[in-house]
DNA sequence: AAGTGGTCTAGACCACGTG
DNA sequence: ACGTGGTCTAGACCACTTG
């Protein structure tokens, strides 16, 4: 234990070495892509035992400032946002979901079923347990790399969701589904950003829902452009 | 270190018992308020040492599934949603944007001051640096507890807001400014969900923004609410 | 006085990537 | 062979709350 250490409450050591990087980063001192030092170089130079290092990198991990790879360092993240654009262009395709990314290759792939609704489902979409429901897997990639996944529900009679009226997201932070974690290639315990989806007819009649996962750390903010007349 | 044990990647201690934890939250089995056992004792009863509790807990509460409260214990977190509605809805009154509340005492307060654009909010609102312009700080309580505090900064020249035809809404987890964290009451280190607001004109003038702060662990999630025809 | 969460240390093993 | 991040242990002090 060191002897004569301020611990005066006030700012604990991770948070001062997260800030500092947190400055560096939005002020593009550290440009995305750029590697950090490795936990026992920060640790050295701030004079911190290698826990607190940690500590403030993943401070700095929920903020989705850098994504750490495991067995190969810490980079500081690319970041774009994710707008969601409502209403008018909201119903346009998963691709043009994103901005500053058109220059990106994103390939998008589907992939489509028929179910029995679970419990969970038939509640959800307000159908009989066991009814015929249309499931629909969509993965987007840049670069091959996977950038979301979403799982999507309609009845069978549902066309296609122009018949919708209202829409409501839901946005949270969440520990993903299996089938999610492994397209997104995340590590266990790593939280998504999970936007849930819910397309509603003016008879309270449930169009479609969707759940989609985004890698926490891709994304700095999530964006909602609206009209306002 | 205990030979034999099981280090096969798939799932770290930690996110089991936060897995756990997560299940018996959501699924009602401990209801908001209830404490959670101490550190000590999840270890003892998962036969883990404690810092693998406080990382499982940690998980949880950026989940916003559990508050903790400094030398007094762990809590199921009141899990309202923060509810924002476009766009109809969206120019009430703050007090209104709360959801499932109505019982509650919301008590806000206002404070407005005339000062002069720093750099920042100038290139911010288009106006020249030095520039008087109209700061409004809000801060609301509930039950005197503090669920948020936002800055709204605009031109001398709008009145109010009715000018917007535009709404964007950018939504990330952020370190609170050191008068946020003050108000919101949170430790060094706690982030908080922020919430960016630009109000727009047709012409592309910015009449309004606003910063605003709630704690996370208050609110289990974002829902916008949009009509789409 | 006992218990709590918050911070921090020093040290360990693992599995994998890189040179 | 070495360095990396990920996980985990055992132990410590602090400042405060609770009984």
């Amino acid at each position: 234990m060191p002897e004569g250490t301020d611990h005066s409450v006030a700012e604990p050591a991770y948070v001062r070495i997260a800030g500092e990087y947190a400055r560096r980063i939005r002020g593009g001192e550290l440009p995305p892509g750029m590697q950090l030092p490795s936990y026992a170089e920060i640790a050295q130079q701030n004079g911190v035992s290698d826990i607190v290092v940690r500590k403030a990198l993943e401070l700095l991990q929920s903020q989705g400032l850098v994504r750490s790879v495991r067995r190969r360092g810490v980079f500081v993240a690319d970041r774009p946002n994710l707008v969601r654009v409502s209403p008018e262009r909201q119903l346009e395709a998963a691709e043009r979901s994103f901005q500053n990314e058109s220059d990106q290759q994103i390939q998008v792939e589907r992939e489509t079923e028929q179910i029995p609704a679970t419990n969970d489902l038939a509640e959800a979409l307000g159908v009989p347990v066991g009814a015929e429901i249309k499931h629909v897997v969509t993965r987007a990639t840049e670069d091959g790399r996977p950038i979301s996944i979403s799982d999507t529900y309609q009845p069978l009679d549902v066309i296609d969701i122009s018949g919708a009226d209202f829409l409501e997201e839901t946005i949270s932070d969440k520990l993903p589904t299996p089938v999610h974690a492994e397209w997104l290639r995340t590590t266990p315990g790593d939280l998504v950003k999970s936007v849930h989806q819910r397309f509603i007819a003016a008879d309270d009649r449930i169009i479609m829902i969707s759940d989609v996962s985004y890698p926490r750390g891709r994304y700095d903010a999530f964006v909602f452009r609206m009209s306002l007349k």
